[in-house]
DNA sequence: CGCTATGTTGAGAAGAGTCAACGCGAGTGG
DNA sequence: CCACTCGCGTTGACTCTTCTCAACATAGCG
């Protein structure tokens, strides 16, 4: 690996690499000019964290990786940046959309019909990759937008080739992480067609549970939950209202409670029967 | 490429390739024991059909491929396999489920919750990699099933990490195949989401149809379409009679016909129309 | 202050589900 | 050969989940 990371890096920084600075100039361009200029001041320091430091890959759910590993992630990483709630990181149909990892915050992924009937397709949660399918495709077929003021790490997608051709074991974690998205996709399609409106709410409920406790956000059964209830219907293929009374008879029947954005998940065991959710157990992930 | 190839190829064939020899040696014994014995004679001999005379990868919907590339994958395709309609392909909680190409037929994939309902999540036509998200990760979270006879090429999926290694090229085409795989994901619970059921059967044939044409499979605006309409039912997560009905409705309004397991599409502009359907254009597609 | 986004509740409509009876063709065994 | 079953498709009648429309409450914000 140390071989490849001295390979990778001769490569990236050799002063004859045109295409990467050519790359990085319009990058930095881009960023500057972007559509609806971020609400909050764009104070982010190219590379504002480093990956050695990254707190998100300390945490129980990931990996461990080698030094070579992280210095090699930590050369691919081209920009930190934050994104406030509401911006599109990658909009439909963009063609030269970056790949990220989601640093901090919730984003999520959704497709529209023309007529304005929109779909959420997943959730996006801190260490999760955002816009491998766009990355890979000539052009993204969904839109991905910050559901909360988010921090993101860019990686190029203009290096997607060159990570699987120089660094496998990077691009294979990708994959996996690709392959592990499509699980949670397979499971989103299961619900919307086989679950009632009560089993989809819990089961969404109790998945992003699952997923935040990995992560080490919840605290006492409770965590931070940032969606309305239009998001949850738009997820679920549920009309605003009847979410509502759904959700509210769900509380009343005791499984969770919500209150100032927080949720708390007062009986799992009521919920997952409610939900007809069986887990698997997921191994260790990779990250970046 | 050349050289990855022969390192490659150095590679599988060095004697001391301990690992590949007992792979080899796992493979055959499990596929004469493995349990529902094919009802058909499994007359494939070992690597039945070559790659260099593949006659999928002529079609045009396939991206060309160099010789040495072909001369990769075939070295890599470990067998080719018949299996018969109605046997599983990848069975869920499978942790040693190949990596496969669909050769010829249909097979679809599918997801099941505990009291039986069931949801299926693709449909996989000639070409199709089939079992990447279970070759990536511990065990297959699926189950893929033939819908009609095929005929699948087999590749080992302790062959996976190396193809990272050693053949980037071809790393980077499976990535890719996976990420259309995702598009058909999210094209389908869109559908599932969002369209009603009129809007959904007319998007599932319309699509369906696209795919074949793609292949070549389609002569007069008509092809072979096995679906039975508890397939279609299970895919759109609609009841068996509530399909049928919506199903013979669109019928009779002119948009399809379908008789003895043939589908004419009579009326493609209608048929768009009803669905609400827009298509991409996508590039031509790696094989293999 | 009114504006807008979000949440809540009720009432009626409609889409989709369930149950049930029946037709039809393919296979199968007597 | 027939009677039989079995899988699949079809249709009608009825039920119920979910949708739509609408009125109203609440909270944040310029």
């Amino acid at each position: 690996m140390c071989l490849q990371y001295l390979r990778f890096c001769a490569f990236l920084e050799a002063p004859n690499a045109a295409i990467e600075t050519d790359h990085r100039l319009t990058l930095t361009s881009r960023s500057a000019s972007s559509k609806p200029a971020p609400s909050k001041p764009a104070t982010s320091p190219r590379r504002g964290v480093s990956c050695f430091e990254c707190p998100l890959r300390l945490r129980g759910a990931f990996k461990q990786k080698s030094e070579d590993e992280i210095a090699l992630i930590n050369t691919l990483k081209i920009d930190h940046r934050r994104i406030a709630s509401g911006t599109d990181i990658i909009h439909g149909g963009q063609e030269d959309a970056e790949l990220f990892t989601l640093f901090s915050g919730w984003a999520l992924r959704y497709k529209s019909l023309e007529d304005g009937r929109r779909q959420i397709l997943n959730f996006i949660l801190p260490g999760d990759l955002i816009g491998l399918q766009a990355a890979l495709l000539a052009a993204a077929e969904y839109t991905v937008e910050a559901l909360t003021d988010v921090e993101v790490c860019v990686f190029s997608r203009r290096h997607v080739w060159m990570i699987f051709e120089k660094a496998p074991q990077l691009a294979y974690d990708i994959s996996w992480l690709g392959a592990r998205d499509e699980g949670f996709l397979d499971d989103n399609l299961t619900s919307v067609g086989q679950r009632t409106a009560r089993e989809r709410i819990a089961a969404l409920v109790l998945g992003l549970y699952r997923r935040a406790d990995n992560l080490g956000l919840v605290q006492n059964k409770t965590f931070l939950f940032p969606l309305t209830r239009q998001h949850i219907a738009d997820a679920l293929g549920l009309s605003l209202v009847h979410t509502i009374k759904t959700w509210s008879t769900l509380r009343k029947a005791g499984l969770f409670e919500f209150k100032s954005g927080q949720l708390t998940l007062l009986n799992p065991r009521l919920t997952e029967a409610t939900a007809k959710f069986y887990d698997r157990e997921r191994p260790l992930r990779p990250i970046l």
